[in-house]
DNA sequence: GTAATTTTGTCACTGAAGCAACAAAATCGA
DNA sequence: TCGATTTTGTTGCTTCAGTGACAAAATTAC
């Protein structure tokens, strides 16, 4: 079934929306793989030679892809098949990540390479209107060198904190302490509105990014991960990502595993974040508070857990036992502190999760390390930003026109 | 946006695709409302008046529905607008519940009436297939005085236990002591494969109807929760049902909220349904375990809470809480048990709910009995049965020619 | 009763995907 | 080396779903 009903809306579909879905799906299957043959286009979107051929003339047409006959490796008999590639109108993005010391930059190219990078601090306390000069600034940077008939389709944001989906704003982010920031609307305003800055958590990012590229690749159902002193999540499913009404769904956090647990920086006990969150596993190692950012090389170090670490681990155990159980996904990534802390305790999760879960041939959840490290909300990022370009590119690519060249002067003060 | 991309297949649409999108949404729209004139499909749709007039012929001349000018009550100036009904030809499904002590049925027509009820005894420790039997018997019996061309286009069927989505097995419903039977094969043998059949967990039903008729009308995202003695949970999300890599997605009654509390019939200590469910609260009541049956007239008498009530009412407000931080859901409906409870100890749940949820303006998410009561979950597999024709009604249609009178002829033992 | 409003049916038009036939390119086998 | 085989790309034609414009029909308001 190619199509998919979105029973809420209950609108009617047209051709129009079948050549956006086709042109989208084509690009997207391009922005995957970096490098498709149009046989393989025509296998995997089950759609006629001569309709892949039309799409991908289209396509070529505006630019963003090419087309050539495949280098040396052969595969089978027959004529090779023409490969569709990034084209010579570079289309890109600029995935930026807001961090407690440091703004990251990255600009990245359709296929997913990662085509420069930048970074800026992030002055102690800074707040969003200063972040959003910064982050102007270092991107006309980024994009100073760059081919001028570029395509820069879209920035996308992550930063650790609570996001609301339409209209991003941030809620709350207690690592910058900031709350209620309209964002993107700041980052809008300072380009001139050339272009749609969409914005969304670490963890929510952590998952696209492991979904699009990381080892979660082809899953349909995927829970991420990402910990630190505090402990968000994102959530992938039906190949989607979960977002709830506003946006803020996959605060698992503040699940609450033991009621009478350890005191929470929210006022409550017993929560997750609390329980496995970095102070907690500072208390567990002996590591006095102002050393927490060592606390990946400490764990790396550590041979046999300590009782205190083993508990927890079992803390752990138990919250993915939680979220498997509600979930029932393909696997549990855990990204940030976690994918330090699992190693350490591995089998104490383990024993937990088996324990928890049941356990079917058709079933059996993988508890995995993420596949691109510290990364992956940049990556993330990107992706975001790219997500409009894939769902209509006609469209996202006529709205980018002159968008580079007016990121590139933006007006900034001083 | 009308057609949704569903990223991981990135299978490609074409005419067609948009033909059965349009034709099922249309009828999904009848279904849902009864009623719907073609002004209104119209503007809901968002398609031509020549479009929705070629759409409706269409399915007029399946005699699935029917037009005609409205009755009586007018509204605005202007030449009345057709209005599009159920049609001539009775479409029909036959929805199933397995409970403990029986089997109930009952034939749904489309827009959701209930055309008929049976109910059959489900001896205790019936096995699978004596039930299946039972099922397809009172099945017949209900189809008898059906008129003959009447389209009976699937079978639902809802029982408290882990089912799986694709196969229609059930793995496990430790109320009846079933373990891993293919239900949905015995069924479809038993009529000769006439007709899908398809099968969903209780409260997965219950969140089907809730969302289709019930509360949760109109809303994206739902959280319906079943408590009895074990917890389940159903959820919608975007619209659709969360069902997991394998359907089991939702077990709820699982999740760990005091690592250290009342212990479970999984083993474990602290399952929110060790916690909540009909045994806690019968402690907590003071009620002798075999009084269970008698839960519900006793919370209903409840004044002011109990201290160990309002343990347990805390203990689901803690539950719930754990859900909307992850979810971010419209509204959490307690079903079963759980609709007595909750009124009972309103306010402490309430109060950790507050507590423990972040509350701004665009998100405050409510908590709802269900608008069903007992039916919910045969309202579910009615719906549930309706799904493949919401989706593709000229192939079910189609295919459901002449099953009617095959189920009306299964072959049974005795 | 007349005008305004709204909906309907009809029909020619547009645009997207499918199909079939032919030509081209590469591999494999003798 | 040459022909048979396989696979692909191209082109023109067909099919079909949705659209827009027009005139007609039914109702309400003045």
């Amino acid at each position: 079934m190619p199509l998919q009903q979105q029973r809420p809306t209950g609108k009617g579909a047209n051709q129009e929306a079948v050549r956006r879905h086709n042109l989208g799906t084509l690009l997207g299957h391009v922005h995957r793989d970096g490098d498709v043959s149009r046989a393989a286009l025509t296998t995997r979107m089950d759609l006629n030679r001569s309709t892949i051929a039309a799409l991908v003339a289209e396509l070529e047409r505006l630019g963003v892809v090419a087309q050539a006959t495949p280098r040396g490796d052969r595969q089978g008999a027959g004529r090779p098949s023409l490969h569709v590639r990034p084209g010579e109108r570079e289309v890109c993005v600029i995935a930026v990540e807001l961090r407690v010391e440091s703004i990251e930059l990255a600009r990245i190219g359709l296929g997913g390479a990662v085509l420069g990078r930048r970074s800026a601090p992030m002055a102690p306390g800074s707040n969003p209107d200063d972040a959003a000069d910064e982050v102007v600034r270092t991107a006309a940077d980024l994009l100073a060198d760059v081919a001028d008939d570029a395509l820069l389709v879209g920035i996308g944001v992550g930063m650790p904190g609570i996001v609301s989906t339409e209209d991003g704003r941030i809620h709350y982010a207690p690592n910058l302490s900031w709350s209620d920031v309209a964002f993107s609307d700041l980052l809008e305003q300072r380009i001139g509105g050339a272009i749609p800055v969409v914005i969304g958590n670490d963890a929510n990012l952590g998952v696209l990014a492991e979904h699009a590229r990381g080892v979660a690749r082809g899953m349909t159902d995927v829970v991420y991960l990402s910990g630190d002193v505090g402990v968000g999540g994102g959530l992938i499913t039906r190949g989607r990502r979960l977002l709830g009404t506003v946006g803020y769904a996959g605060e698992v956090g503040h699940m609450r595993i033991t009621v009478d647990g350890r005191r929470c920086r929210c006022g409550n006990r017993g929560c997750w974040e609390a329980e496995i969150g970095a102070l907690a596993v500072a208390d567990a190692l002996g590591t006095p508070s102002h050393e927490i950012a060592h606390l990946v090389d400490l764990l790396d170090e550590v041979d046999t857990p300590s009782p205190p670490l083993r508990e927890v681990g079992l803390m752990l155990g138990v919250g993915i036992t939680n979220l498997i159980n509600i979930f029932d996904p393909q696997a549990v990534i855990l990204g940030g502190l976690l994918s330090a802390l699992y190693p350490a305790v591995r089998d104490d999760v383990d024993a937990e999760v088996r324990r928890g879960t049941l356990d079917s041939e058709d079933r059996r959840t993988e508890v995995l390390l993420p596949g691109l490290g510290r990364d992956s909300v940049i990556v993330g990022a990107g992706e975001l930003a790219f997500g409009a370009m894939m769902s209509d590119p006609l469209a996202v690519s006529s709205a980018a026109e002159g968008a580079l060249a007016q990121v590139r002067a933006a007006p900034l003060p001083r």
